[in-house]
DNA sequence: AATTTTATTGAACAATATGTTCTATAATAA
DNA sequence: TTATTATAGAACATATTGTTCAATAAAATT
């Protein structure tokens, strides 16, 4: 990809991210956008088709990068802590949201925060059933399958909504552990 | 209130409830509502300021609806299950949901439901708090209690979500008692 | 280094949506 | 009957969207 498209693809997502923080999706303008990114009217809508596609893009975009260390090859990802560890997955998620990568917890904040938990919990699922095993234990057999990864994934969802609103005051493996108990 | 104002009002919200079961809230014009209720332009503008506030009168009045029963005095509704039981609040709350009472469940289904399910978790939180020796007894110690209280209102919202995502196949029995076992 | 290709700019543009204002008319209340 | 209040409908200014185009600047190719 051209350096030129990088940059402005950059520009437009910084911009949007901090407009985000401060107002909701849909009272932010494509021109209050452009402004802050400081690129041409014509070029915002050559990378974008319109503000609803621009979202869509920084959801993907953030979410593949968060995931991406979770799918499949751990290898790939190095880190201090243990990767392998069976319940670590969820704990590498939590220390990933405390260094705040790509500033995703202003999204998690912000006015629309909804979205984005949406999409947060949308990957879960997949997380959740490749990581079925740790949880098959605890599942009564009179609950659906689906019923059941449904909740998991929500319960995690929502201890994360619960931690970032109550100021990330404690630590990830505190969190973890909550998670653990209340699944 | 005036008959006319009734009237109005119950149009705008019939026609606005209509059009939310088909297409996203940004994309619903004022133009299409009031053709849909057939009511003047200015008539739309003397009743709701802004679309978005149309949006909360109708939250605010369909859950304040589905949920009055619950909050405090029981005896004024009455019905043929026992309402005194002690989990009946959340039974009679999916029976609410079945009988679709206000098409409350279009909503739940539409593009922007998360949106009515953001509505329906906060009047949960109140009815979780008002109910909750139900739940102590699960509770393991070292859970804090605000998110004990936002875990089960999570965890019946997000039943009722895989409920209706599921076609509603399940009696409201089986539901509830999905819910006592995954909470 | 010279040339070609590609991205960006900025302005102008039509199309659409918003929210306001006004007068005439019809329904309700006194 | 009379006074009050809600509605209709049109006209209006304003703001936003998404497109187009010619000029310019940056990057890739030869």
């Amino acid at each position: 990809m051209d350096r030129r498209q990088r940059k402005t693809r950059e520009a437009i997502f910084k911009a949007f991210t901090e407009l985000l923080s401060k107002k909701s999706f849909s009272k932010i303008t494509v021109a209050e956008i452009i402004e802050k990114a400081d690129v041409g009217r014509a070029t915002f809508y050559s990378h974008f088709e319109t503000k609803d596609f621009l979202l869509k893009e920084l959801c993907a975009e953030l979410f593949a990068h968060v995931f991406e260390a979770e799918q499949g090859n751990v290898n790939t990802h190095s880190h201090i802590f243990d990767c392998e560890a069976p319940d670590g997955v969820f704990l590498h998620l939590l220390q990933h949201l405390q260094k705040n990568d790509n500033n995703i917890l202003d999204l998690f904040s912000c006015e629309d925060s909804e979205l984005f938990f949406g999409y947060f919990k949308l990957n879960l699922h997949r997380l959740v059933s490749d990581h079925m095993s740790l949880f098959e234990a605890r599942r009564s057999p009179e609950l659906p399958l689906s019923f059941w990864i449904n909740h998991i994934a929500s319960t995690f969802t929502e201890t994360v909504r619960w931690w970032i609103d109550n100021k990330m005051k404690e630590s990830p493996e505190t969190v973890a552990k909550c998670f653990f108990l209340a699944v």
